[in-house]
DNA sequence: AATGCAAATGCGAATGATTTGCAAAAAGAA
DNA sequence: TTCTTTTTGCAAATCATTCGCATTTGCATT
């Protein structure tokens, strides 16, 4: 099991490519979205987004959060069943562990569980596409 | 890796101990819970109730669901990030497979998946509270 | 640098799921 | 049956998100 890290790819050459214009409010959420570290809400977005630029308008946000998950730059998470929430699709797939006091999400990986998903979905006549596995967890008292 | 099977717990006699009044209208969504075996949101679960009495409100079943959760009763579950679905919160801890084609779910049950879980959390300095595994898939067409 | 046009934006209104306020109705205890 | 409290139905409010549309902007081309 492994931590995934951060990286930060260049989005602007791959939207070029996918024939995508390069404006102002993209750049802006672009670098919001690489150089965060936490998972952010559309909201959230919006708010940082607005320090920089006071004209963006939350529908924009909204729009480019789509058009970047359709591009597979970002990913989409409802933990919790509460507002999407986002981050940028680096790397490898990892799965999440959520603080339920704080809301802190904590990334990791296992190719055990991977495998074990296979083997089910297999088992019951079925394909995996994607799949979700979350965490909702305390920080233990208990020596580590 | 086995599946879950359905019972018919009482609830009438547990939401009693609780204090809570048994209503008309909640009679009546406590029967299609029990009696279904899918997992449906709070529209469906509302025309199916106006079926047996057209007086029954969208927000009885929306504050009954709320009611029934915090009772630890049912179960709610956001797949694909679209409404709310429950079931009843029946034996063994479970998760689910969706078929991405027809939204079917089907119920399982891994303790080796359980058990990965834990130990992820633990290397994580956490304790789940609880989790969500969800595989989303399409039957296959290759042999089983 | 100026032009043209499709793509993208901002705004506000629309949508879908869910919750809430409140007066009227029903449940359960006395 | 009466009383008190909980629940209900209804309509309006809220929250997250999308949409319509007139206006602006990116950018390929003169």
């Amino acid at each position: 099991m492994k931590h995934a890290i951060n990286q930060k790819p260049d989005y602007e050459k791959e939207l070029r490519k996918a024939g995508v214009r390069i404006t102002r409010p993209r750049r802006i959420i672009l670098d919001i979205l690489t150089s965060t570290e936490d998972h952010p809400d559309a909201m959230k977005i919006f708010h940082r987004a607005i320090e920089i630029d006071d004209s963006i308008s939350l529908s924009t946000v909204y729009r480019t959060m789509n058009l970047l998950e359709e591009m597979g730059a970002i990913h989409r998470h409802a933990f919790n069943g509460g507002p999407s929430r986002f981050e940028q699709a680096h790397g490898e797939h990892h799965d999440h562990l959520i603080d339920v006091d704080t809301g802190d999400v904590i990334e990791f990986q296992s190719d055990k569980i991977e495998k074990l998903q296979e083997e089910i979905a297999r088992a019951l006549g079925y394909d995996i596409i994607h799949h979700r596995l979350e965490l909702y967890g305390r920080k233990s008292k208990r020596p580590e």
